[in-house]
DNA sequence: AGCTCCATGTAAGTCGTTACATGATTCA
DNA sequence: TGAATCATGTAACGACTTACATGGAGCT
C-alpha cells in the first residue's frame, strides 16, 4: 500500500489539512502512484481509524477543516515501511499483451500503437524532466517544507534521492520510446519485406547522455 | 481488460479447455498479464455469458470438461481490440515510491533496496530471454498450433511480434537494474561524502549489444 | 450574482488477490 | 493406496475508478 505510506511521508513535513495534502499529492507522489483525491479523503480517515494520523478541527469561517498530523505511530509505521524490502508488484502491460497479438491487426494498425506508445512516453519524459528540474531548483513549496523540518546535512540526500527515482522514470520512459521506434521499423520491414525481416536485439543502455 | 483479450486470442488457436487454456496462459500471457487460475475460469464464464465464447461438455470419465472455442462476436471482438489504440495505465511503482523516502531509511536499508531490485530484475530479464529462445525456436506447444492454423506468409510476423515485446520486456528489466546499479552508487556517495556527492545522469539507450 | 477555489465526502461498480473447496483421473 | 495432476469453481476482501453530492469562501 504506497498510497497509505506516501500520505504518512507528505505529513512528515508538518500538519496540513486533507485538501491541502491531496493538492501536494498531484504535484509529488502522483506521478509514481496517481490517486484521486476521494481516495486520499478515505484513506486519511482509514490511518485516523488506525492512530496513524491525529486530526484536529480547524474553523475555517463558519465552516471547519482538518488539520493531519503524523502521530508516533504514523512515524513508526514510514520508517518501517522504508525499510522494509517488498517483491515489485508482476508486471502488467496491456501494452505489451497487444503487442504480442498485432497478426491479429493490419500493419497499420500496429504502426499506430507504437506512434501512440511513443508519444505518450515522450510526454511523460518531459513531465519528469521538469519535475527534476524543479527539485534540482529546490522550487517547490513542499520540497522547501521538508528541507525546513530537517537537518541541513540532510538535505543534499533528501532532494538526491528524489531525483534519482525521477531519473529513473526518464530512463523507463527513454527504454518505452526505443521499443515502439524498433517496433515502427519492425512493422515496416515485415509490411514491406514479409519473408525476409530480422529482429535486431535492443541495445543495452550504455554510453553518454 | 487484457485478461479477456488475452484469452480470446488463445482461443484462437482452436477449442481449449477452461484447465488447458489456464496451463498455456501461464507459460505465455502470465509473462506480461498475471492471472490466477480461479480468475481465468471466472472470466471464461463471462466470455461465454457475453457470446464471445461458446462451451461445449466433453465427457472426461465420469465427470465432464468444457471445451471452449471462439465464435464469431469474440473474433470481431479480439480484432477490435487489437486495432483499438489505448492510453497506457499511469505508472504506479511501489520501488519508486519508495527511492523518493530513502532518506527516511538508512543507507544500509536503501542499499538493501536496490539489491533486491536488481536480483528481482535479473531473475525477469533471464526468464524473458529464455522465452524468447523458445519463441525464436518456435518451442513452445501453443506458438505450433498457432502457427498450424495460420498461413505459413504469417508466421514471421506472429512470432516476430511476440519477439519484439519480449525483446521490450528485457530492454525495461536492464534499465531496472541499471537504475538500482546507480542507485547503489548514489548510496555510497552520499554514506562516504555526504555534503559533496553528484548525481550523474542516466546514459540514453544507445551503442550496440 | 456568478465563478473559481476551498473542502469533504458517499456510493456503486470493476478488477484482482487470497483463501477455500471439491472431486475425478492417472500412474507408480 | 497415495500422490500428482486434471478440472472447476465460490467467497470474502481490498484497492481503485467513476460518478455523484454538497456547501462555504473569496473575488469580480
Amino acid at each position: 500500500m504506497s498510497l497509505r505510506h506516501a500520505l504518512l511521508a507528505l505529513l512528515d513535513a508538518g500538519p496540513t489539512t486533507g485538501y491541502e495534502l491531496a493538492k501536494q499529492f498531484d504535484q509529488t507522489v502522483d506521478y509514481v502512484w496517481p490517486a484521486q483525491h476521494s481516495q486520499i479523503y478515505t484513506e486519511l480517515r482509514r490511518l485516523e481509524a488506525a492512530g496513524m494520523v491525529a486530526a484536529e478541527t480547524v474553523p475555517r469561517g463558519l465552516a471547519t477543516k482538518r488539520a493531519y498530523r503524523l502521530t508516533a505511530e504514523g512515524d513508526a509505521e514510514l520508517r518501517r515501511w522504508v525499510a522494509e524490502v517488498a517483491e515489485p508488484p508482476p508486471v502488467r502491460e496491456p501494452a505489451y499483451v497487444k503487442a504480442t497479438y498485432f497478426e491479429y491487426g493490419t500493419p497499420q494498425q500496429a504502426r499506430e500503437q507504437f506512434r501512440a506508445h511513443r508519444a505518450h512516453y515522450e510526454a511523460q519524459r518531459d513531465r519528469y524532466e521538469r519535475h527534476i528540474d524543479q527539485l534540482e531548483r529546490r522550487d517547490t513549496a513542499l520540497l522547501r517544507r521538508r528541507l525546513a523540518a530537517a537537518p541541513a546535512a540532510a538535505h543534499d540526500a533528501i532532494v538526491a534521492y528524489k531525483v534519482h527515482a525521477y531519473r529513473g522514470l526518464v530512463a523507463r520512459a527513454r527504454a518505452e520510446i526505443s521499443w515502439a521506434e524498433r517496433g515502427l521499423e519492425l512493422v515496416d520491414r515485415l509490411a514491406e519485406h514479409p519473408a525476409a525481416y530480422v529482429i535486431p536485439d535492443i541495445p543495452e543502455p550504455e554510453g553518454e547522455r
